[in-house]
DNA sequence: GCCATTTTTAACTAAAAAGTTAAAATTTAT
DNA sequence: ATAAATTTTAACTTTTTAGTTAAAAATGGC
């Protein structure tokens, strides 16, 4: 009798899965070519996972438990607000510079079925606490350490500012006429210039 | 003979065709549920358009048709940098306060296509003229009417800042756990909110 | 009323994809 | 070695969808 099947071809169905339904979304990937990606047969797959819907639902779970800690971590730590900012950008530029396509497939498949992304914040309930950092906020503002804004406003623009490009760069690689190695060297440079940015416009 | 056929149930296609790809993207949409949209059948959404292919383009084209004229109108025009950028934050974000499906609906389709994307531009010949902008930001910036940044990031900013709290709304929503009624209400802010954001950073 | 055009009806075909299965082959642990 | 688990092979069914068609019905201008 087996329990614990074979760890590493579920992994790579898993890889596969991830990579097809990123490119492709959910509508567009097919089940052959998630299986040749990986290696295997359709059989296999569903030896393994039973539905296209039941192998993206897992995907779809995994992913977003990989990116909250990213805010919660920073969030949660001791320091003043224009360090955890600071803080904030790098990590979560870097991440998303090393994980381009997460942030659109979410978009795209959140957009597609917002109810999905509810039920699993409630499944986890591992929610970012932003209410203690809008707080903090509120506090430093108050003492003049940085300029006063909507602390809700003030979040969305950083996270406007890491992300947006990343998530854009077809389109205004498209606008802008610029070749893929130069946009690559522009989002290199972002965690420099939106620092820098947040930094000028919250001096008091 | 006919030549104009009946403009209106064309212009009826294109709406439903358009509701329907938005909601569902290229691969999830039917063209059973866009005629259906229409109050039509399929066989006359075959008289009309050939195929979902050329639906498709014929709807894209013109929504990019659409949005382009909103930056090159306030770009041209004789206004210093921080007034046209104001402009540029108010119309904008008014445009995708009215249309906010549109900006998700052109990435995720034109990172999945990408081609297409260039393809219309250069057959419109309808490019947005970045860089005049670009040029204007750096004289005004060695003049020191505002604060030196690296002009193409700043381009990046004011964009983010104005789209993507729109483009990530469910996201966001699920996040936060904020309702429906109350992130309309956070969208409605912004645009004041970016234009106070920006003018600090900017101020020399 | 007649004609051209538009629209519906009601099929149908062809293709693509998901899901399923049984049996054989292979691998792995004991 | 052998038994259990994994994997492949090679089908197959079912479902869904795009695309097509022909004929009838409705519409509208002249």
């Amino acid at each position: 009798m087996a329990e614990p099947l074979d760890l590493s071809t579920e992994q790579k169905i898993l890889e596969a899965a991830k990579k097809v339904f990123i490119q492709k979304g959910l509508d567009g990937a097919r089940l052959e070519e998630i299986a040749t990606e990986a290696g295997i047969n359709k059989a296999l797959l569903h030896y393994y996972f039973r539905s296209k819907e039941n192998l993206f639902e897992t995907i779809f779970d995994q992913m977003i438990e990989k990116i909250v800690p990213n805010f919660t971590a920073i969030i949660e730590s001791n320091k003043p607000i224009e360090e955890k900012i600071e803080l904030f950008v790098h990590r979560y530029i870097d991440f998303v510079g090393e994980n381009p396509q997460i942030p659109v497939f979410l978009i795209t498949e959140v957009n597609r079925n917002p109810q999905r992304m509810k039920d699993i914040l409630t499944r986890t309930k591992n929610f970012a606490k932003m209410q203690e950092f809008a707080f903090q906020m509120i506090t430093e503002m108050q003492v003049g350490r940085i300029k006063s804004f909507n602390p809700l406003h003030l979040i969305l623009h950083i996270i406007s500012l890491c992300v947006f490009p990343f998530i854009a760069k077809p389109v205004i690689q498209a606008i802008l006429q610029i070749k893929d190695d130069d946009f690559t060297i522009i989002l290199l440079q972002r965690k420099e210039e939106v620092s820098r940015f947040l930094h000028e416009a919250l001096r008091p």
